[in-house]
DNA sequence: TGTACATCAGTGAACGCGCGTTCACTGATGTAC
DNA sequence: TGTACATCAGTGAACGCGCGTTCACTGATGTAC
């Protein structure tokens, strides 16, 4: 994936190598710190204490770098799907809920500011970050679909809901409510409270089971 | 909520109102069309056909006039609050719930690119915006909140789950969901399949009932 | 082990563009009599 | 009903800044012998 081509045709050796990560980190920092409307590539390269030409040595524009970024944290999220692997019926299926939910949404938190843009720019109707999303989260909605499938062919869920959809319906929950947990702080609800809640919903849609 | 004062101090007549609202119509289309990334005041004053210094009579700056946006999207949420007033119990609450989830996906639907930016700086830390979006969310949650714990009163729900952590993962799914839609339309999953399926698990969370 | 050369890596400094913003002005509309 | 004046509304044109981007250059590192 890290291209072994600078822009310029310049072969990229180990030393190089730590300056772009560098950079990559810079970028990652301004995002989280100041946000996506007023990201320069001027403050990176300073951020990264470097200097403009160096940052175009190494992307084609800022938002290069960001994809880049948002493909690392795809990566990163694909430890997780160990949980969705195993079967979550009977009384262990609490547990893996949990497990699942949980890093999921340490994975947001951790990644927020750039999955976030990703997910703006895909929208918007960029290609590649549209695909690049499309490709990060095909296989969460394959592990979530085929549960809800099996539960659907043993008659605990109803036949007639679309398992696409409800796949579709517990990412969108998953990632949309990290945005909710600033607010619950302010109203003393608890993290794990918010955890332990949003386990049983993804559980009771999964398996039929109330929890 | 429309000032009346416009931001040289002139007070403002009719005439005024009316390219007032030109360059808010503007902004939304630009918004829609390009995306946030690059909505320039230079582009809203073209769009509008007048020019950049109209735009600073009547906003401060492009974030002014998308905060204004923001705000008409909130009060046209509103009328779909009817829906929540209502008891959902019973054979009719799927009727309920579909009128409720078909009405809010058209809302987002309809105000994707505004929302979409509304939510963002409210998670990037924009105070401005992070109370526009409390209040616009707030009854939905109160709505959908009491729902959950009349349930638990009932015993139908589990008592130990929080009723404001479940109103809004509803809520996260609602808002989320919209995002999925064009991938829906490239796998044939059909609209209202989508409909249909949000609205059974919706209802399954409110009342407790499989549907 | 030292020297020469090739290649990798980094950057200073500048260019130019385009945007945000403002001011002083013109034009349009309303109102008093 | 017309005229004079006040107020509302709109804008041309310019300024200046700051960013994106590039080029030609210097410096650092590796390698052959």
């Amino acid at each position: 994936m890290t291209r072994v081509i600078a822009t310029d045709g310049r072969i990229i050796g180990s030393r190089a190598k730590i300056t772009r990560v560098r950079l990559l980190e810079a970028t990652a920092k301004l995002l989280s710190e100041n946000g996506a409307l007023d990201l320069k590539v001027i403050d990176i390269t300073r951020e990264a204490a470097t200097s403009p030409a160096t940052f175009y040595q190494y992307f084609t524009d800022a938002s290069d770098a960001i994809l880049e970024l948002a493909h690392q944290a795809g990566q990163d999220a694909l430890s997780m799907l160990v949980h969705l692997d195993k079967s979550w019926d009977g009384p262990a299926g609490k547990q893996h809920a949990i497990a699942f939910t949980t890093e999921f949404v340490a994975h947001w938190q951790e990644h927020s500011a750039i999955l976030r843009l990703r997910n703006l720019q895909a929208e918007e109707g960029d290609v590649a970050f549209r695909d690049l999303r499309g490709k990060a989260i095909q296989p969460f909605m394959k592990g979530l679909s085929s549960k809800i499938e099996a539960g659907q062919a043993d008659g605990r869920i109803s036949a007639h809901i679309s398992s696409y959809a409800t796949a579709a319906a517990i990412m969108a929950m998953l990632e949309r409510l990290v945005a909710y947990l600033p607010e619950f702080n302010r109203r003393g609800v608890q993290p794990n409270e918010m955890i332990e809640t949003l386990s049983c919903l993804i559980l009771q849609i999964l398996t039929g089971e109330k929890c």
